[in-house]
DNA sequence: TTGTCTATGTATAACGT
DNA sequence: TACGTTATACATAGACA
């Protein structure tokens, strides 16, 4: 179909490869058009030149996703499916672990709790007062410093108290 | 191409559309192979007849994942990750939820809190506060009602509690 | 490169069967 | 309906700009 016959197989000279690939392409891309439109078919083509470039034909009114995934049921091949599943898995987990959190963090919060019984109560006390001795005992260490700090605190020419840590432990600044 | 020049358009005969489909994807499948081994391209064709039936070409050592995957990665185009992106999206969401609900809950807890400040500390201890009184609100409301069941309440013939009511409330079953 | 031009090879529309 | 056949339209290899 031009000048010579050609042998298929691969063309050795790279510019002549690269003539006849892009024009063969176009060829391909246009059949592809047309058997669309003529035979009210569905076609997806994606092409690969050597070099990696891509070019992709998809006929109109239909996303390749589509084609694919038609692709998909019909061939009974996985494809992608096991990405998103792993994906949908990882979203269930993350979810339930939510819920749990959440509930948790309601229940110490002293929400949410007309349907706990004496005992489940009780567990959810100790948390508290657990919780609260800690806090507490972070707030005496703070206390501590403070004291500590304030007997070799200086105030600066305007009156100010100098102190990264005093500002620090109580939360006036950064 | 043939002994008459045809539109490119729907063919209405529905037997003439058949006949010039199965042609028109042999033609396209050969030069898609063609190109595949004339230019070291990579090509994947997947064509579906109106009538659903599919049909396909793949060059050869090369998986249609893979050619779909190097589409996916080239194309800059979602494609099915449209899907995968809102999952991701969804996930990034929902993980951030967590990892704050994760923080909050070790807070109120006592954990973690070496960096906290007074101020902070003081936050999380009126939290402890208002769910210790919740907490204790229901657990008064138990014990009022126990002592009301107490009261009415009567054994089984084997010397059981039978009350649904005090089981519930002590957490001794369900 | 990137395109345009032909001579030629191919694909195929319309027929037969 | 599903195949061969064949006249024709189309695609394209090689040449040249």
């Amino acid at each position: 179909m031009g000048r010579g016959k050609i042998e298929i197989k691969r063309i050795e000279n790279s510019s002549n490869r690269q003539v006849t690939y892009s024009k063969r392409r176009n060829g391909i891309i246009k059949k592809a058009k047309e058997i669309t439109v003529l035979c009210d078919a569905k076609v997806s083509l994606v092409v690969f030149a050597s070099s990696g470039k891509m070019h992709e034909y998809c006929s109109p009114s239909t996303k390749l996703v589509d084609i694919l995934e038609s692709y998909h049921k019909q061939s009974g091949n996985r494809l992608w499916d096991a990405k998103h599943e792993n994906l949908s898995n990882e979203i269930d987990g993350i979810k339930k672990e939510n819920d749990s959190m959440q509930i948790e963090l309601r229940h110490l919060k002293g929400e949410d709790i007309s349907s706990l019984n004496h005992k489940e109560l009780q567990v959810i006390e100790d948390v508290l007062e657990k919780g609260q001795a800690n806090i507490r005992d972070k707030q005496d260490e703070i206390v501590t410093m403070l004291r500590k700090n304030v007997s070799t605190a200086s105030r600066d020419g305007h009156g100010k108290w100098v102190s990264a840590a005093h500002n620090e432990a109580t939360g006036l600044q950064t």
